[in-house]
DNA sequence: AAAGCGTGGAC
DNA sequence: TGTCCAAGCTT
């Protein structure tokens, strides 16, 4: 009680004045929870004051089409979040008759929310004392109580995850949970924490025996794959172009340039000679040109995307229907966009 | 169980 | 420059 009790004093003396902290309905409160999830605070700001705006509630949420709610994400990554809260909003306004569901098994349901989520808004909406275990959370009691377990194994997570249910003061439990990721986020932080002023550090483990800079603890990190994109931008002599709705894999729903992936990087000889390139222009007359000097190089957490832009001037066919002027308004990855970006201003 | 899924900031 | 990793979830 005495680690929740000093942790709630100092949240209360040093939390930041966010927006999401000015309400607890439960829709705010899902939705920044949704765009916080791996994200940070000044990353996803800008996104809950436009879908604020947009989506005053889980009505016009749900009204809209998924392109809208894509277009609104556009930039911030990870669009499965974007998908399901869009699924979840139908759900909640059809199934649920507009009424959001109150306790954390009910939350759970939710497409798109799992233990976090569920605990953070049934914790601060509805104060069911169900403790969150996020990053912040992992690292403040990994280092406290000099928890080695590895916080992405099996055995860990549950570790963790009881820990802190032990630990939540459950007639707070709202503030108790946001007052340990702050802690996290702002004392504790992963590089260079402030242990010389930390109101714990008479009582940690990991400062006592010189073992923060190793804590939390995590499991090897993944191995990066290569991959080699030749998008064709197609331009008619009517100012049109061709844009594939992605079906598979990253990007899922958002559009992009007729693609060609290969195993390596590509000439232009080879490209015109690609089978997929005479199907999409067969009898058409084409000139083609490499809009970026250098190969532009995309980095994923997972992966390395080695792209290069090939402008294809063609003349008029019906299967080149987008207009130029409206390429604006589909929801893009940041690759395509940062290359839209460029070709525009040209 | 392990891999897939984005982007950008900090050091 | 490369590495880490951020209010995680899904399959």
């Amino acid at each position: 009680m005495k680690f929740s009790n000093t942790l709630v004093q100092w949240y209360l003396q040093n939390k930041r004045d966010l927006p999401w902290r000015q309400t607890s309905n439960p829709y705010y409160i899902w939705l920044s929870e949704i765009i916080l999830q791996q994200t940070r605070v000044d990353q996803g700001m800008a996104y809950y004051f436009k879908f604020v705006e947009h989506f005053p509630t889980v009505f016009e949420l749900a009204s809209a089409s998924e392109e809208q709610v894509l277009k609104l994400w556009q930039g911030l990554g990870y669009y499965s979040r974007a998908r399901n809260l869009h699924f979840s909003a139908k759900y909640i306004v059809t199934t649920l008759e507009g009424k959001f569901p109150t306790t954390y098994n009910s939350i759970l349901k939710l497409k798109g929310v799992g233990d976090y989520t569920a605990s953070a808004v049934a914790s601060i909406c509805f104060n069911e004392p169900t403790a969150v275990v996020d990053g912040n959370v992992y690292r403040v009691l990994a280092r406290y109580f000099g928890i080695e377990s590895a916080i992405n194994s099996t055995k860990g997570i549950k570790q963790f995850k009881q820990l802190a249910q032990e630990l939540i003061d459950v007639k707070i439990p709202g503030t108790h949970n946001q007052a340990v990721m702050e802690f996290g986020a702002r004392m504790c932080k992963p590089q260079n924490p402030d242990c010389e002023i930390c109101p714990l550090n008479s009582s940690c483990a990991s400062l006592a025996t010189n073992k923060v800079k190793e804590l939390p603890f995590k499991e090897k990190k993944i191995k990066i794959r290569n991959r080699y994109f030749n998008y064709l931008v197609v331009h008619t002599a009517n100012d049109t172009t061709k844009l594939v709705k992605r079906e598979k894999g990253i990007w899922l729903n958002l559009y992009e340039f007729p693609l060609i992936e290969t195993s390596s990087i590509i000439d232009e000889t080879e490209l015109v000679a690609h089978q997929n390139f005479k199907k999409l222009f067969h009898s058409l007359n084409v000139s083609v040109q490499l809009f970026n000097t250098k190969v532009m190089v995309h980095k994923l957490s997972h992966q390395h995307i080695y792209t290069n832009f090939w402008i294809v001037k063609t003349e008029n066919s019906n299967q080149f229907n987008i207009d130029w002027n409206s390429v604006q308004d589909f929801p893009v990855s940041t690759l395509v966009n940062n290359f839209l970006k460029q070709y525009r201003s040209n």
